[in-house]
DNA sequence: CTTGACTCTGACGTTACGTCAGGGTTTACG
DNA sequence: CGTAAACCCTGACGTAACGTCAGAGTCAAG
């Protein structure tokens, strides 16, 4: 190298610095990402420092996840970067909404295999069926934005707070299945407590939010049967009872 | 159709019933994890019933995101369900724990974007070689299990809990620097209040677990530097103040 | 008998490279 | 100065799960 010589980078001396591959490199080229300004006379690639400072941002765009033909719009300033980063966060939003039910659901459906509650694959592939029927009838009732809202409710209140109202809801329901059978007056103090009780559990789901309270109403109404039968939901005896309880409060 | 013609599909009726397209059903056939089990004279595929009994599995496996050779190892009682479900239930464990970080670090970045912090495009690089740091830095010292305890202490905090610690930080270590400038005695009640509410903040952050406990003080111990300069860490002389504090405390 | 609907078998494209294969180039060492 | 090791080149195939033609045969209805 002489004096005259300025800074040039063989492919594999930029490898090494970058800690990419020589076929990465290559890759780049091919796509016309990173493309060396010179080569020998041989062919060799030469990078210059130009070329190597596109390079280290090409890989701290890449490190964001972003796919390379987006990355070399953006170096070529056909789009911004503002534009694509928002675009690229609500991309990254949906597939962490679908990661995280999907998690979920072999959560779900794992946790029965262990407990022998799945002997055969038969009944595995059961309880797959019903697990994804419930998501399918989730996703037709709350639009995707709702669906971000509840799992915003989620972190926001803290998984033990969740598990407390999930447990509550059976002891609810039998407590007011109980007071049906018993013949409670739906205005007696008691049954008020109970419907309080059972607003009140509605309220931490949909937090006062008109929208997912008509969903959640909505998807109630019309699988109302579904629900009792599969998943423990009231039966309509004890919807009855807490609609004439709040009916008397007023 | 005669009396004893088993029930038997063409691809377009099966693509039809099961939603997928004849090119999917192609595409299983090929790599052998639904074939029809016979043929017309012409070569049409027709899929008996047996065939589409392992379709309909095929796809609830499909549904929970596997891979389809997985599904074939399944059904062909290469591999148990229970293994494959518990693996994969690791494997997206992982994918989400990736995929949260990423989407946190786009949202700092898009926000920076926002706000008007990153004004170019080299100030956005910056800011994502900083991000990017932060979370390799933080690679380096916490374990991968080490990572998903600490989402899974956030989710059981919750969101306002966190914010509040974070906002916490910044204002204690203001108010002991303003104590060391103003000469308070590390003994005194004052210094001792301060370090009280330190190790409460701490504990936030560990919960008690001795191995958290370590990771974090020996990632502060080798960049504290760095994490007073970019991050608005506390000062050797406010780290001195809290260990002098805590040691007259017994 | 013709036309439209259906089916067949290749084969390429997608994403970001990994992994050879076959063949030149450079460099260090004896 | 010769040679072997190390390095570089250009294809080209493989990955996952299909989508999308292309070119050609088959079937059912009018």
């Amino acid at each position: 190298m002489t004096a005259q010589d300025i800074r040039a980078w063989k492919i594999g001396q930029l490898a090494a610095e970058t800690g990419l591959t020589v076929r990465a490199l290559h890759h780049y080229d091919h796509l016309g990402l990173v493309q060396p300004s010179a080569r020998t006379d041989s062919g060799y690639r030469l990078y210059a420092e130009s070329d190597v400072e596109r390079l280290y941002r090409v890989l701290a765009l890449r490190q964001l996840g972003l796919p390379l033909d987006a990355i070399g719009r953006v170096l070529d300033g056909q789009t911004s970067i503002e534009e694509l980063l928002d675009a690229h966060r609500e991309y990254l939003d949906r597939q962490l909404v679908a990661l995280r039910t999907l998690r979920a659901q072999v959560a779900i459906v794992a946790a029965a295999g262990r407990t022998g509650e799945a002997a055969s694959v038969t009944h595995f592939l059961e309880l797959i069926r019903k697990v994804i029927t419930v998501d399918d009838t989730i996703k037709q009732y709350f639009s995707e934005e709702q669906l971000a809202q509840l799992a915003e409710r989620r972190a926001t209140l803290g998984e033990p707070a969740i598990a407390e109202v999930q447990a509550a809801w059976p002891r609810l329901i039998a407590a007011v299945q109980a007071a049906v059978d018993a013949g409670v007056d739906p205005a007696s103090a008691q049954a008020q407590e109970l419907a309080a009780e059972w607003m009140g559990l509605l309220q931490q789901f949909h937090g006062g939010d008109e929208g997912l309270r008509g969903s959640l109403y909505r998807m109630y109404a019309e699988n109302a049967e579904q629900i009792e039968a599969q998943h423990g939901g009231p039966s309509p005896a004890v919807m009855d009872f807490i609609k004439a309880a709040n009916a008397a409060r007023n």
